[in-house]
DNA sequence: ATAAGTGCAAAGCATTTGCACTGAT
DNA sequence: ATCAGTGCAAATGCTTTGCACTTAT
């Protein structure tokens, strides 16, 4: 399945990374890796620290924050930062890039990717000069009726 | 000019603003307007403290975030947040709306405005069933060639 | 008079770092 | 043996707030 295959992928180039930058493999990391990967989802330093501590309850904050800066260094997960003022780590999948729809009423976070807009960005940079090296593009709104929503 | 209209609308907006909520004209609030008024810039809450206390060295850094904060609430400034933690206070062009763009090279920032992006991002908020209620749209670059930027 | 505004300093809070100890290679 | 990693607690950096005093209405 494909989720398999990017979970392969992003253990291939966390280990490529580490080797070429002499990380090395320690029980903590392997948790917190393995944590992150089970959860497909958007997740708050503190939210990743409870999941690890399920299993190892000595890991600390500090350990879990330089290894998620890591796992961002090596390109298989990314910072989010959504109106509130803490980061947010998701996973990258291999070749894919998406943008966000948050939900006001329930923080639901929808992801989308469009083709047009990613090439009108790039006219727009063009046209002052510029080219883009990087972008954040995150829509909020509500459902179109007033019912609760069943995000 | 366009833009000594825009600083009526402003001072309108706000002062229909502070009559309706029951807001006092104080000294301290008039020096802060008028010097985010005449820099039509990106301004953080020290610069605008900075440029405060040339008139009025007694003025706090508690004066200056709150009358920002009432001046986002009255819908005449705006504040953003580009890469780093620190806000970043715009004045409000009446009735208009723009995106910014980044140089990562100089930290100059590009405003534009495009109604293809707009309409898109209404498209993509629909086929969730969704309407936008707000956005954030940041482009990050840098110059095509490779000398020094100029911006 | 009275309710809002101000200045200061302290509190919040997420993030980041210094350091002595631990553990991987 | 050596050097990176860890855990803790303390330090940052910006933002926010409590409070006693001042000022606009």
């Amino acid at each position: 399945m494909a989720e398999q295959s990017n979970t392969e992928w992003i253990r291939e180039t966390l280990a490529e990374f580490m080797r070429t930058t002499g990380k090395k493999n320690t029980r903590q990391r392997e948790v917190i890796v393995d944590v992150f990967l089970e959860s497909d989802d958007h997740l708050t330093l503190q939210e990743l620290l409870d999941r690890v501590q399920v299993t190892e309850p000595n890991v600390g904050f500090a350990t879990v924050y330089r290894t998620m800066k890591m796992l961002v260094e090596a390109g298989v997960a990314k910072e989010r930062h959504f109106g509130t003022d803490q980061a947010l780590y998701e996973l990258v999948h291999q070749g894919e890039h998406h943008d966000h729809l948050i939900c006001n009423r329930c923080g639901h976070i929808f992801e989308y990717e469009d083709e047009l807009i990613e090439a009108r960005q790039e006219e727009i940079a063009a046209s002052f000069g510029m080219k883009i090296t990087g972008h954040r593009h995150e829509l909020y709104g509500e459902p179109v009726g007033d019912g609760p929503c069943n995000h």
